[in-house]
DNA sequence: TACATAAGTTAGACTAATCTAACAAATTAT
DNA sequence: ATAATTTGTTAGATTAGTCTAACTTATGTA
């Protein structure tokens, strides 16, 4: 069945939300309204439309939740994405912050080899430079455990394991903190007062971060 | 000011039939139409809107000429199409023919830097693989004295240098042929009965081609 | 030159995706 | 439990791109 850009579009929404509202994969009209950046009257339509090609399933006044079919479509379009903002990052030496616009534009390209063969040619890469797991063609896709900075204790030494927040201001502001996929943490002192904490940043400089900041960072903590 | 993806290939197409119809670089709306799978109504309809946005000077009943802006706008297109081209082609291990439909989509991807850094990552390459000449970023493109097989006697030798006719059909022929942008090729005969000619392919095999084969294939003659 | 044919245009309709404004249902708080 | 608030739906309109059918203009040939 062929999807348009704009049904892509709300089946990639939802698979987002259905991942932030771990507990219950679901949605509201004006959650995924406000997420796509239109008005709740439009997305009743669409899904609407949706649930026509079974694609969601939801009845009138109560939540959204996608189907098998919907899921493995969203996940499709979500391995794109990854895909392409791995290619943008490593190959074509764009910044942390700027491989996403472009991705949500690539990601809508249908052509089943094209996706096998930019996956073969970045190596079969697990994950995509906001630290995130890219799903096989399979549909599989590694559930890694997320322990938030703002989970550790004075003491704790972790990795960055990816960033939970990907705004642009957040992403310049790691960028100058030199903090990558990778970077090794220590928890060098929390501060009560405030949540925020000393960090010791590649075994180097130590600086102090926010309570927000620390919120914002997924890290894998070590032994 | 941002054109929408229609509107693009309507402009794309224009220049594809300037350079088709080489004396005169005007189209009409019929061939136009023909050009991009639509109806006559439905160009006649887009025209005007591309009038009003100055991309084209037309009037009612009159052939459709694009203007400066108009020509500068699908020149861009063109390279990005004949950048992807290139990408699928040499990094991605994409045949011949299968190429062209994914650039058809690729090409209407917005990012001035993206283009650039494309066509650096696959070293500022001159051509795509149809032979085809890639335009700049600032619009040159080199224009190339284009020789037919068929205008070549017995005895000359050539470079094959582009395809004319791009259909899937001929370039898996020339597969088949093992030929390909840079094949050597010496006419060894003539046979003035069907206008179909004894080629010989790389220095070795000695084959027969068509009139229609030698009509379709642009080569660059050697002394 | 006149008429037949080809080329191009117009009018009116459709579909997808969006909006605003008004309404209905569900939830929350007093 | 009822009122206030939040959440979601419906109806009607708009825009871009397309169509068909009918019409108009241009071209070419007898």
């Amino acid at each position: 069945m062929m999807l348009s850009y704009t049904e892509e579009n709300y089946l990639k929404a939802l698979l987002k939300l259905s991942f932030q509202n771990e507990d219950k994969p679901e949605a509201g009209t004006n959650e995924m309204a406000a997420y796509l950046g239109v008005k709740p009257a439009t997305a009743t339509d669409m899904l609407k439309k949706l649930k026509e090609k079974e694609l969601v399933s939801y009845k009138k006044y109560g939540k959204i939740l996608l189907t098998e079919t919907g899921k493995k479509n969203g996940i499709a379009i979500l391995r794109k994405h990854r895909l392409w903002e791995t290619f943008l990052y490593e190959k074509l030496d764009f910044s942390w912050d700027e491989v996403h616009e472009v991705a949500e534009q690539l990601e809508h390209i249908q052509s089943a080899k094209l996706v096998d063969k930019l996956e073969e040619f970045l190596n079969f890469p697990e994950f995509d430079p906001h630290g995130d797991p890219i799903p096989k063609a399979n549909g599989d896709m590694p559930v890694i455990a997320k322990t938030l900075l703002s989970e550790l204790q004075a003491g704790d030494v972790c990795h960055v394991a990816a960033v939970k927040d990907t705004s642009t201001l957040f992403l310049q502001y790691l960028e100058k903190l030199q903090i990558t996929i990778g970077t090794k943490i220590r928890i060098t002192e929390v501060i009560d007062f405030d949540g925020s904490r000393y960090v010791e940043i590649s075994d180097a400089a130590v600086r102090n971060v926010s309570m927000k900041f620390a919120e914002s960072l997924f890290v894998q903590k070590l032994l």
